[in-house]
RNA sequence: CGGGACGUAGCCUAGAGGCUAAGGCACCUGGUUUGGGACCAGGAGAUCGGGGGUUCGAAUCCCCCCGUCCCGACCA
């Protein structure tokens, strides 16, 4: 096992392949285009759920489950969904030998089946809000596709909700939006901006769409999750109608929003380090790994030390394993759970067990110390929290040392660079988040991004009031405040 | 889908018309070791991406196909 990371500073692309395939989360597949999750990798997709799910159930949500195959013709009802997700479609034209009357597609999400079915449960102002989310994956036929960050078929969850009112819709949509942000933050350490998304970045079907990005430690940006108002848009296209409480006849109005599995992507490539993963304590399979030293004639004792500590930092609540492998040396299993990220590390020889004492290294700061056993499940705890904060903070302040407020074009081509290629996958791309004044202008946005890449990633929602200035791409008047980046 | 690079054991690499395709890592067995990726001995593992052709002889030369990676256009 002595495979080598690619430093991020060679090549950042290479290097986060080989953080996901040497840390063993995932694997290419014998399908193009699509992955294979392997255990480490499903674990810390399942504790992304819990965090997620917990949450939609306090909310008010309830998981469905529907169908992977979508009539062709329900894609068609709504004009801008269908002509936004044409394009990668995969279809099934044969079922049991034959050739079907209707093809039918691989959901590329799951609006037009659900919504087909909710004409059929809402009648009334009784049936709403219909809150139901789904866990499941979906597949978009992906030309170009990364481990995790883009994958043909990808796990994800999709909210689809039903109301009323539009307020009570586009509060829903912000509510959700913000279960994002804060599972992203506390959980994930991600420091994201929550936004909206211009026309031209929103949802093929949805009024407005909203999103938080996160800033990657090559500063580009990842989109980390979306939360849609789809307005009437999809009660209209699929006849959802219901009597109001004056008795008259209205269209529902709607909500979709979703994370992916890429936010373990981005959870790599925001902590991660050349050494291998850095996971945050909260997301991550095993939290402490003992290691013990084990020397001939002592072995037998400090093995047996080392299952008391352990019963001791389970008992405080701490993940926690032992590796008692005695055909590999301390070293090479000092280097296999850093590529693990496993946050914290203890060592225990002959010297710290006739002190009571364990050595303890942490994977984030690589500070190690030694500390009391009789107190080390506390201890762990208190370390883990403060990995769990110092991830953040560090995250943070890489984005904010990476954002630069910018007053017209000159400045902001000077901050990309001018060349437009430029990217190859190194760290040292210039660049990272721009926030500037923007006039709105769909053609304005779209001339920035020929030009550089650079497109519009949000509208930071806490930043729209009381604008005046001009856009500091063309110089008409400002409408908007926007953050700017090149992006996954 | 366009441009480029490349396919030799699970991984990395050598071989560049001529003996039984070579080495390192990983794997298996035994021994010895263990406070930052140990060491010794032995072992197993390859129809050289596939098909066709040239040749007395092809991993090596030619043609076709397939696949992977990188760069563009498109995207959670």
């Amino acid at each position: 096992m002595a495979e080598k990371i690619t430093p991020r500073s060679v090549d950042y692309s290479q290097w986060y392949i080989d953080i996901v395939l040497n840390a063993k989360l995932a694997d290419y597949s014998p399908v193009k285009g699509c992955m294979v999750v392997r255990p480490r990798g499903y674990a810390i997709w399942e504790r992304i759920q819990a965090e997620m799910d917990k949450r939609f159930k306090e909310t008010g949500h309830q998981n469905v489950y529907f169908p992977m195959l979508i009539p062709m013709s329900f894609l068609k009802k709504e004009a801008e969904h269908v002509e936004g997700f044409a394009p990668e479609l995969a279809v099934v034209t044969h079922g049991g030998g034959e050739e079907l009357d209707e093809p039918l597609v691989i959901r590329p999400t799951s609006e037009t089946i659900i919504w087909a079915k909710y004409k059929d449960w809402i009648q009334s102002y009784r049936d709403l809000p219909l809150l139901y989310n789904q866990w499941c994956s979906v597949l978009r036929w992906e030309k170009r596709t990364r481990l995790f960050l883009r994958t043909a078929e990808f796990l994800w969850q999709e909210g689809h909700t039903a109301h009323e009112t539009q307020g009570e819709a586009e509060a829903e949509t912000l509510k959700m939006l913000e279960v994002y942000r804060e599972v992203a933050e506390r959980h994930l350490c991600l420091p994201v901006i929550a936004g909206k998304k211009s026309e031209a970045e929103k949802f093929a079907g949805a009024v407005a769409t909203y999103c938080i990005e996160a800033m990657m430690q090559d500063k580009k940006a990842l989109q980390a999750g979306t939360s849609h108002f789809l307005g009437q848009n999809f009660g209209k296209a699929f006849d959802v109608q219901f009597q109001s409480r004056e008795g008259k006849l209205e269209y529902a109005w709607a909500t979709s929003w979703g994370t992916s599995a890429r936010l373990i992507g981005a959870v790599i490539m925001t902590h991660s380090d050349d050494k291998g993963l850095v996971l945050p304590p909260s997301l991550a399979p095993e939290q402490a790994v003992i290691v013990p030293i084990l020397k001939k004639d002592t072995a037998a004792a400090v093995l047996a030390y080392c299952e008391k500590v352990l019963a001791g930092l389970r008992a405080a609540g701490v993940r926690a394993i032992l590796d008692g492998d005695d055909t590999q040396s301390p070293g090479w299993k000092f280097a296999q759970h850093e590529m693990n990220g496993v946050p914290l590390r203890i060592e225990i020889g002959p010297r710290d067990m006739e002190g009571g004492k364990a050595m303890v290294a942490r994977r984030d700061t690589g500070e190690k110390a030694a500390y009391d056993v009789a107190s080390l499940g506390a201890t762990a705890l208190t370390l883990l929290d403060a990995i769990q904060k110092n991830l953040y903070d560090k995250a943070l302040a890489f984005r904010k040392e990476n954002t630069k407020a910018v007053a017209d074009r000159a400045e902001l081509l000077a901050f990309y660079g001018k060349d437009k290629g430029e990217d190859a996958g190194t760290a040292a791309v210039a660049g990272g988040f721009a926030e500037g004044l923007w006039c709105g202008s769909r053609e304005c946005e779209a001339a920035l991004k020929a030009e550089t890449k650079v497109t519009i990633r949000c509208l930071p929602m806490d930043r729209q009031e009381g604008i005046t200035g001009k856009c500091c791409l063309c110089g008409s008047p400002a409408r908007h405040t926007a953050v700017f980046a090149r992006n996954y």
